[in-house]
DNA sequence: TTTTGTAGGTAGACTGACCTACCTACTATC
DNA sequence: GATAGTAGGTAGGTCAGTCTACCTACAAAA
């Protein structure tokens, strides 16, 4: 029984590849392949073959697919947060630290490792998990992450005690997520830098 | 052969209900389910038994469950333009000719054959699309149609030869989106009605 | 320095559930 | 009699997840 010769043809022709860190491969696969195609359209089999990993690797690394998945969701929100941190040393101004979510959206629109730009990724997740899911409630809270960063840097621009911050930015937050939704139907960039135009418009007429 | 007995037993005993208008609960079962659960996740089974409706009926009336899918896209373009025409009727100056496209989606956030609202179901829908899907191009078209409508109205709102309507549209519609997107994570209309107030102000100021 | 244990890789067969799509056989309605 | 409905089976594929069997890198013990 022992000698069911069942594959492994004993090595020696089939020297095994080395030992190589498979988590951070299968999570690589997961963003390029969820992201592309949604999370229910992507099998683990073409997440494994894709990653170049053993079928037993994702799950000694992932209890099942929706810890990937969950992984995945908190992976794409860290993603963001270094787009934006990189954006926000480049801003001199409060005016231009507001502006700096914006263009992180607009480098998340243009990362090279996507191939065709279809939107936020947290947001197209969440509309692929039913109402009451944990993961929708990930993705709300990274929404109110970005929200608040706004609302931080556009208190830095208002006068003191002015009392619109808030509202200010929550109307930035909506026009962002809109134009994030219709730059993905679009497949480019485009609406998000008209939409960092306004943005930047009533900004000014603060 | 032709008397295997398979099922079917010969009637008498199940007189067979009357025929009815299979498309019609289909289309509404798929609406319900799709809208609910995300399209990949609801199986052919699952919309027939809960239409109560044969499997046939259903390959009768579509020829695969992506054309129903489109049927289901289809539905959503003429219902939200449905309700959009009945909040048209009760505006009474261009500004509330404006208003009435959030209305609009304030009366599809709250339709109560959805149970649990979890955002636009056009772009749900998209979000499971791959790129270039035919799909995601006809809820590109309902969002276009959405802001024409918004833009002719606008302009009725804008002194002749102001220049900006286009430019106010499309904000009103970033926002719109937006708020659509954050309302359907946070399960309730609260958003749109914000985002409403936000718009009035914009159209106030013009 | 050598041995040995362990953690984490490899390939891929396999299970049971579920998927789409088509099928038979029968019946109600126009 | 043609059309469109009923119930439900079936084919062929794919899904997530488990499992066997073997291999390698590293570190601690001998």
């Amino acid at each position: 029984m022992a000698a069911r010769d069942t594959g492994a043809q004993t090595a020696a022709h089939t020297p095994m590849p080395p030992k190589r860190p498979a988590r951070a491969l299968l999570l690589q696969a997961a963003a390029r392949l969820f992201y592309a195609q949604g999370v229910a359209a992507t099998g683990i089999d073409t997440i494994t073959t894709e990653a170049g990993v053993a079928k037993k690797s994702l799950y000694n690394n992932f209890a099942s697919k929706a810890e990937l998945v969950a992984a995945y969701l908190e992976a794409r929100h860290a993603e963001w947060l270094g787009l934006y941190s990189r954006r926000l040393e480049d801003a001199r101004n409060p005016r231009e630290r507001v502006l700096a979510v914006f263009d992180a959206y607009t480098d998340h629109a243009n990362a090279a490792y996507l191939n065709g730009f279809r939107g936020c990724g947290l947001l197209n997740a969440a509309a692929e998990l039913p109402a009451g899911a944990p993961g929708r409630l990930a993705v709300r809270k990274h929404k109110e992450e970005v929200e608040g960063l706004l609302a931080r840097h556009v208190a830095e621009v208002l006068p003191a005690g002015h009392g619109r911050a808030a509202g200010l930015a929550r109307h930035l937050a909506f026009l962002l997520e809109g134009a994030m939704a219709r730059a993905g139907l679009e497949g480019n960039d485009a609406c998000l830098k008209e939409c960092r135009t306004i943005a930047a418009r009533l900004l000014a007429d603060v």
